[in-house]
DNA sequence: TTTTAACACGAAAACGTTTTCGTAGTGATT
DNA sequence: AATCACTACGAAAACGTTTTCGTGTTAAAA
């Protein structure tokens, strides 16, 4: 087992100093051609590669850029990695994820264990619990300290850095209006309480819509469940609200939900209950998953094209990193959703 | 916009040296208590924190893992890099990723880019193209630089390192077993070439179960799927083929498949062509994904217990990384796959 | 008063690079 | 013979740490 080879050995083995080897290798003009072939030859030999831990503290970059994700086992956030990592690559960055796991508490220590030079720039998406608490002084003492953030989806006003969203509102909109259109006329909406931003925005959606197309507001048509419960592993009582709300409203005939758990879920209650869907009842979800497309009837769906914004999110960081001047413009780039009518909509 | 502190700072800022604010800091008995006190001070103040390139430059230990995996978006990976996350943090290790994509030369930048120097070890599960190549060059490069390797679910022999599968055979076996108890007669295989070795396995574990009850081998009951047609995408082609074997084989009453994808899409095609599952017709697949849980019916299926595979997988790598004393010897450890009955068995 | 020991701190090396600057040696020009 | 300009290389600093070792000061012991 040969450690790696440095350029001190490369020097000592071949009797000239470490500066001549380092500019040997980089083809330097300084060096005659004779010693750069032995030089390069031994390096070749030796499979030398230079130290990127070195590199980054002379250079002091880095060349990584860190990921904070709420959780990962979720189609939503590993798309966005993958678009990440893929445009990261392309550039020349490599990536390290942070998994906050909703915990406000996760979060804070992730970023303070990459923010101490590990990495260059953050991409990150908000826990639960730090938009519930509200509490952004993480972000300002990483903004503070000359690192670059960028957000998505689950962003939040009071931080200023480049995000990259949806357009929850317009997309949620353009949902219920196509159940209008298709001549849904109760149309319930199953959401989350309002403090995670993405649910807000696509309750206001679905109110517009309904505005839009003159008809009234029913308040017992809206469900906001609580987002704290796990309702992936707690399935059953998650049925049950839905079951409920079907109980109390006899005339529902088209359902938005704004993730696809809930869509698919109503859906399947609303079978269970008798009716057919899309005949009696249509759905439409909102997400990027995988369940959709795959559920019998196939679901109706609000896509958010995760990749692209895990892309656009890389190449606004990387942008950011390589442009020395720091004037402080920040943007937000809004990806279109798009509407996928499958089974479940007429 | 104020830079990072270093120690440096601090020194000259309290007109001391370097050495005196780097014990300071760690609470050294050289220090006397009014300097602690001081330094301490003022490092808190000026939020001071070491800069982990400095450390692991110094320390030749970067306190990072590197994981490689074919595709992100997808369950099984995705929790298994929860799981080596999960057990990296409370180590106090980081995670970076790498993406093969299923390419050979993907896998082999990947890990060129990490292994000088970024890390100090590798989690890796193969990608086809690699394990259809056979060159496995790269990893006995890496091993032999002195930089450990774990690998999961797709192994090879060839490779000396730790290693961390399911028991794809017993699991498969069990499987099977489970669908002749229940009364099948003519249990159909899907599967995929058998340069997959998680394929390869599951076959076997097919052919044990009926050798196990005497139950003749029907070739034509098993249909093997190339693998390089990426199938999510092109659903249809699957469909066909699957339709096909049905459509040859009337008497088939059971079904084990390698994969969800498979599976549900047997389950799916059944149902069309008139089969009830799963009282005409018994499927299980193999599988950690998510699609099982929630189709209609539920598919059962076999449990990798992929976080697990991840948590071991870290364990073994971290272990390896604290045990100073390199010894040679390399461990394959076993995790019992488990059948999870839902509503597509009897 | 001299020696000793404890105390409190600083200098310097090391990790592996890159880069700036200085300088021997050589051959050509005054 | 003295100056000059190359050529080809080496020394050293810098990135930010930690740690070993050396040392000046003071107080206690002889």
């Amino acid at each position: 087992m040969k450690r790696k080879v440095t350029l001190k050995q490369i020097a000592r083995e071949l009797d000239v100093s470490i500066s001549t080897v380092s500019k040997a290798l980089r083809n330097s003009v300084e060096i005659s051609e004779d010693t750069k072939q032995k030089v390069q030859a031994f390096a070749k030999l030796y499979n030398y590669k230079p130290n990127n831990i070195a590199l980054s503290l002379k250079n002091r970059k880095t060349n990584t850029i860190g990921i904070i994700i709420p959780e990962i086992v979720h189609h939503f956030f590993s798309k966005v990695i993958r678009g990440v990592e893929l445009v990261a690559n392309q550039r020349g960055y490599n990536v390290i994820i942070g998994l906050s796991n909703e915990s406000f508490a996760k979060e804070v220590i992730n970023m303070e264990m990459l923010a101490n030079g590990s990495i260059d720039g953050f991409i990150i998406s908000l826990s639960k619990e730090t938009l519930q608490q509200q509490d952004y002084h993480h972000f300002d003492e990483t903004i503070n300290q000359g690192m670059p953030i960028v957000m998505f989806d689950r962003v939040v006003s009071e931080i200023q850095c480049d995000k990259v969203i949806v357009d929850d509102f317009e997309g949620a909109k353009n949902a219920v209006e196509k159940l209008i259109e298709n001549n849904c006329k109760n149309i319930a909406l199953i959401t989350t309480k309002d403090y995670v931003s993405v649910g807000r925005l696509r309750t206001q959606g679905y109110l517009e819509a309904l505005k839009n197309y003159s008809l009234d507001l029913k308040a017992e048509l809206i469900l906001k469940l609580d987002d704290d419960i796990n309702y992936e592993v707690n399935l059953d009582a998650l049925e049950k609200e839905i079951e409920q709300l079907f109980k109390t409203n006899k005339t529902i005939d088209g359902i938005f939900a704004v993730n696809e758990l809930y869509a698919l879920t109503a859906m399947r209650v609303a079978r269970r209950l008798g009716f057919n869907v899309p005949d009696d009842i249509q759905v439409i979800g909102f997400t990027d998953g995988v369940l959709s497309k795959h559920s019998t009837p196939s679901l109706s769906t609000v896509s958010q094209h995760a990749q692209l914004m895990g892309e656009k999110a890389a190449g606004l960081l990387i942008d950011k990193l390589e442009n020395d001047e720091d004037e402080e413009s920040y943007q937000t780039q809004i990806i279109a959703s798009e509407l996928i009518e499958r089974e479940s909509t007429k």
